[in-house]
DNA sequence: TAAGGCACTTAGCAATTACCCT
DNA sequence: AGGGTAATTGCTAAGTGCCTTA
């Protein structure tokens, strides 16, 4: 299908760590290997590509440059080196307006909803959602879908259902923000058990309809935030120590100063920066007494205190069992008590009921705000979010809310803001609640129209390398990277004010280089740039030569600290792309292209014969490939090396142990040989059983090692969690005969209770 | 139309827990 | 039982994208 040989391309990307970035360039060649097996696909697109360039553009493409030129030298005539003035740049062109009728949604505010997952298609392999054989649509069909849409196959409601929950709306929706029932409302006709009124048995929130009306909650009731434990201050043993003299800090002082000792045994402590803001922010909480006698960090002697806590930890290890019962205990009480919440009838979890404790602030890759002081948070900082008519959590003994505001638009409970770069943090239900499993749902299926008119847009931005106009052509090479190479959309961020990181959008001129000839490659663009989190992206990759030329363009004249795409930002791109589909925006396309690799991977790299294991390691294989392609890394685990060994003595072990039963075998095929009696018989059965079962074992480590190997510095976790249709893999696991535990952990099974419920074996992303 | 605010998703690593072996 | 490792969970930073405001 559409897209399917794209694919190959994915495999190439690697990437190491950021920290040693850029000197160890070459340590991505040694996992080269594991993209062999698409060198072949990866020749056939090569063809396919160079075949569809034409000549012509040619001209066209000199002209343009030549009017961008003239362009960049009236409106900043200086050679600005400065990526910000190129912002200013962009305007000017002719505005061409895009003809593609756009179905206007019908809720402007955007708050639309649907029952079930927004835009349900009506297609039939989307409704395969019943727990029953038969599919019973949930959903309503959109109004408005454009290109894609296939004659609707409306299925009729299953009228009980739909009778009920109606009703179910009905009686709550007289009069808004009722109380909660006492009564629990579960599936009533369903399985004809009376609701146990605890733990209403997992209620399917996936058969009921969705409000339409923006509102994320009609009733919202929960007790609020659990605080970080007061400080408690050091005992007088502990000393602290500048320029050789003891000094007894204040309980404010003490406090930031026992926050850097815990981190002292960390290579953050070490760096300039973060001393540098440490101690500027220590010195705020200082008396004025502490403040003249401190004054240089380097001076500032915290062993004490850090020994004291790693004594403190080494305590709380050897605890006695009791003790560390009663502690969890305690924590189980509080979960209880705060961990949940009642929204519309039903008992959710809540993600992070805690609020985050003061400390130093640690930020990822190269932060200018590093070892800034994150303050602690006091009740007169959090805004309480929930129904007006429930009961409202009480704010500790003596304080008071910041505020109480009673809106059902959003979905977090608590909130405040956060003094390090002054963003806001909430506090919102668990995945595996109705508000997020409905969203994450909804996210799926705007993937899954993607799908539908990928080619399309392919088509559409290959013609868009021709444009008359450099923003269009800007746009249409971006979206190709964010299409091809599943790049995040890249928005613009202060500077100074975060690591310096980049996205698609903001890549600037020093993040690529052109090879025109690369080997036996042409048109090869090497990536080399900080992605989300300062992790590093680096990936050689033959593009289309149209492609490659505009690129080429685009670096005329620049510097290298200029933005490669400077006239196009994030806003402009997915304005287009809304006009192209109804709810698409950049990253829709990590979306779709990490599930629709899954999908492929699967598909070609399970074989019927393979044993459990030798599933197992296809799937994680190819929810590898997507790893890879996400570029999902992390840091080889501590004890890797370690571990591998000890695989490998196993594997070594269980390859003595065969052998030996081998022998064995033999020497009772040979006792029967001479005896032919019926003993001897059994033992040969029994020795080949042996031998049998010891070479499964074998195959089985051999499997986990290569499983383990591959994954070294891949994390599989992250595009389980946030990029693949939880359908694909449930029906995988179904197909197969797989039981889900083998693929989903408890965790993840609860977030995905609606895939795994609904999907069948022949769900089609 | 740029800048900032806000809400919500995505991300890697640290801490904790579960599990296995001796 | 306990010690070490692997798996899971928790934490919170860092993105995306939409909306509002100046």
């Amino acid at each position: 299908m559409s897209g399917d040989h794209r694919n190959p391309d994915y495999q190439v990307n690697s990437g190491s760590k950021t920290n040693d970035s850029h000197k160890h360039k070459d340590k991505h060649k040694d996992k080269e290997h594991r993209h062999k097996d698409h060198k072949k696909d990866k020749e056939r697109e090569k063809t396919k590509h160079s075949n569809s360039e034409h000549r012509e553009g040619r001209d066209s493409e000199k002209k343009l440059r030549d009017k961008e030129k003239e362009k960049q030298k009236h409106s900043n005539g200086s050679s600005d080196k400065h990526r910000e003035k190129q912002k200013e740049k962009r305007r000017d062109e002719k505005v061409k307006p895009i003809h593609i009728d756009k179905p206007k949604r019908e809720n402007e505010n955007g708050y639309a909803r649907e029952k079930s997952p927004p835009p349900i298609k009506s297609e039939p392999e989307d409704n395969g959602f019943d727990p029953s054989p038969k599919q019973k649509p949930t959903k309503r069909e959109r109004d408005d879908e454009e290109f894609d849409c296939k004659p609707k196959k409306v299925k009729k409601e299953d009228e009980k259902k739909a009778k009920k929950r109606r009703q179910d709306y009905d009686d709550e929706e007289e009069e808004e923000d009722i109380k909660p029932k006492k009564k629990t409302k579960v599936k009533k006709g369903m399985e004809g058990k009376k609701p146990k009124k605890e733990e209403e048995e997992k209620w399917k929130w996936w058969e009921e309809e969705r409000a339409t009306d923006g509102s994320k909650w009609r009733f919202l009731e929960h007790k609020g935030p659990v605080f970080a434990l007061p400080y408690e201050p050091l005992p007088l043993h502990v000393r602290f120590f500048c320029d050789g003299k003891q000094i007894k800090l204040s309980p404010p002082a003490e406090e930031v100063a026992t926050f850097f000792a815990k981190m002292l045994d960390h290579e953050y402590t070490t760096k300039d920066i973060f001393r540098k803001n440490f101690f500027k922010d220590w010195r705020k909480e200082m008396t004025p007494e502490e403040k003249s006698k401190i004054t240089d960090l380097n001076k500032c002697n915290f062993n004490e205190m850090s020994e004291h806590f790693k004594a403190q930890s080494e305590a709380r290890k050897q605890m006695s069992k009791d003790e560390k019962l009663k502690i969890k205990e305690e924590n189980e009480r509080i979960l209880q008590e705060y961990g949940f919440c009642l929204m519309d009838n039903h008992k959710e979890r809540i993600g992070n009921f805690r609020i985050e404790p003061p400390g130093l602030f640690r930020g990822r890759g190269d932060h200018p705000k590093m070892g800034m002081l994150k303050r602690r948070i006091r009740p007169e900082d959090i805004i309480i979010n929930c129904s007006k008519d429930s009961k409202h959590p009480k704010p500790p003994a003596g304080t008071r809310w910041k505020e109480l505001r009673h809106d059902n638009k959003v979905t977090w409970l608590v909130s405040w803001t956060e003094n390090i770069q002054g963003s806001i943090k909430y506090i919102m239900l668990n995945p595996s609640s109705r508000i997020k499993g409905e969203k994450d749902w909804q996210k799926y299926e705007t993937a899954r129209r993607l799908k539908k008119c990928v080619e399309r847009l392919r088509t559409q931005y290959r013609d868009d390398w021709k444009s008359k106009e450099m923003r269009i052509r800007q746009r249409a090479v971006a979206l190709y990277f964010i299409d091809k190479l599943a790049l995040r959309a890249g928005n613009e961020k202060e500077e100074g004010e975060t690591a310096d990181t980049v996205g698609c959008c903001s890549l600037r001129v020093e993040h690529i280089n052109l090879y025109p000839k690369m080997d036996d490659q042409e048109y090869v663009v090497e990536f080399d740039f900080l992605g989300k989190d300062s992790i590093r992206y680096y990936n050689k990759i033959p593009v289309e030569k149209r492609a490659f030329k505009n690129l080429q363009l685009f670096l005329e004249n620049k510097q290298p600290e200029d933005d490669l795409f400077d006239r196009l930002n994030t806003s402009i791109l997915n304005k287009h792309l809304q006009e192209l589909m109804d709810g698409l925006t950049a990253k829709v396309f990590r979306t779709y292209n990490a599930s629709i690799t899954l999908q492929q991977q699967l598909k070609a790299l399970t074989s019927p014969d393979d044993n459990l294991p030798g599933k197992i390691l296809s799937y994680n294989r190819a929810n590898r490939a997507v790893a890879v392609l996400c570029n999902h890394q992390r840091a080889p685990p501590k004890t890797f090396e370690k571990s591998m060994q000890n695989l490998q003595t196993k594997i070594d072990d269980k390859q003595k142990q065969l052998a030996t039963s081998r022998k064995q075998l033999k020497t009772s095929k040979a006792d029967h040989k001479a005896s032919h009696d019926e003993k001897s018989k059994k033992a040969v059965e029994t020795k080949r059983k042996t031998v049998q079962r010891i070479e499964e074992q074998l195959m089985n480590l051999q499997m986990q090692a290569t499983d383990r190997e591959e994954n070294k510095q891949i994390a599989l976790g992250t595009s389980k969690l946030n990029y693949l249709d939880p359908r694909i893999s449930v029906a995988w696991c179904k197909k197969w005969e797989i039981s889900i535990e083998k693929v989903y952990n408890k965790t993840q099974r609860e977030k995905f209770a609606w895939a795994i419920d609904m999907a069948e074996d022949d769900f089609e992303f």
